[in-house]
DNA sequence: CCAGCTTGCTACCTGTGGGTAGCCTTTCCA
DNA sequence: TGGAAAGGCTACCCACAGGTAGCAAGCTGG
């Protein structure tokens, strides 16, 4: 009972550090926050942030990869659900779209800095891209065999509507006109349109 | 003319840092790479550098923003030019891309290492790209009034396809399947489809 | 052939920030 | 109530890299 909670509050301290850099890194840059700057958010000091990760380079893989890890899932989830391909492509685009928007400062910081993970890190994380782009790949031509979908080049397509989804993260702004559901429904409708659905 | 051929070798050397500059910014980032890196990929010194560019800054500056000028002059000439909407932006679009591809590792350094910029150079590149959404949408607006366009959202289309287009330089490969027209070709198509134009 | 200007180099300074050693304080159990 | 373990802090180290001062070498015009 005590150890359990123990281990709740490390997670929790832990996840506050990550926050707290996400917030830091996504407005200053990786390079432009020190960790003295993370810990002073805190209230706390730099060692305190070493008992909890290895490096300034780990903390930025550990709020890299999870959201790379939910972009994928939730892509694979659609494309594995029950539907037509027209339905479950309009599903992993409106359910992607809510993880990049979501995790808007993660998937920055992910895209900026990916100069700056460990050769590990950054393999583990092109694994998953990979990944993505072949469940993504293969709900294109599932629809083009189901005769749904109409694509001349299914790999331009696929990484053209992942370009187009991913890069919301530069554009939308939470407290702007479009609320989240707003964008990933008229995102979702372009993709649809993008290969030839009927919407 | 001696003081002629003097400017233009000055031109030169500034043009070789540049070069260098963007190789190296691109394959390890602009804080993964020392000024004394560059230097010596040239054969020169850092002051040799300091005399033709004031700051590490001025030098990301100085390679990022002809590059979003030759984005915006890209698509404001072709939306300026003769045809339909449907035809100009077509050219619009294959045009945009080109640049991005061309200019791949600039387009790259530049998004990535936007936070490093200076305010000013920020804020001149931010009026380019305001310009270039505007430029852009009222194209889009244009075809929806010529009747050749269906959007029901002009503005969240103009960023999907910009973005679209944008992503390019993450994923393609001067050496590999595709070449710079067959993706300018493939990615016009899928803009046009989004806006609900005839092929 | 010399004066002076241009050009680029050698040698250096210095702030910064990631990372660590070792101590103090609090907590918890015997 | 004493002692040990845990947790976090103070104080420090030092490599690195942006930026500069001042000198040497070569070109140019008189």
């Amino acid at each position: 009972m005590a150890e359990h909670m123990r281990d709740e509050i490390l997670a929790y301290k832990r996840d506050r550090i990550l926050q707290e850099a996400v917030k830091l890194f996504y407005a200053r840059g990786f390079n432009g926050t020190t960790l003295d700057d993370i810990a002073a958010e805190l209230g706390v000091t730099k060692p305190f942030i070493y008992t909890h990760f290895r490096s300034k380079v780990e903390l930025l893989a550990a709020l890299c990869q999870p959201t790379i890890e939910m972009s994928l899932a939730a892509v694979a989830q659609a494309a594995e659900s029950a539907g037509t391909p027209t339905i479950r492509l309009r599903k992993a685009m409106e359910d992607f779209t809510r993880v990049i928007l979501q995790r808007q400062a993660n998937i920055a910081i992910y895209f900026r800095e990916e100069k700056n993970l460990s050769a590990d890190a950054l393999d583990a994380i092109n694994v998953l891209r990979k990944k993505f782009d072949r469940v993504l790949s293969a709900l294109l031509r599932e629809g083009v065999a189901a005769g749904e979908f109409t694509i001349p080049d299914v790999n331009v397509a696929a990484l053209a509507i992942g370009g187009m989804i991913s890069w919301a993260y530069t554009w939308h702004r939470a407290d702007g006109r479009l609320s989240l559901e707003d964008v990933s429904g008229r995102l979702a409708d372009l993709a649809l349109r993008m290969v030839g659905a009927t919407v």
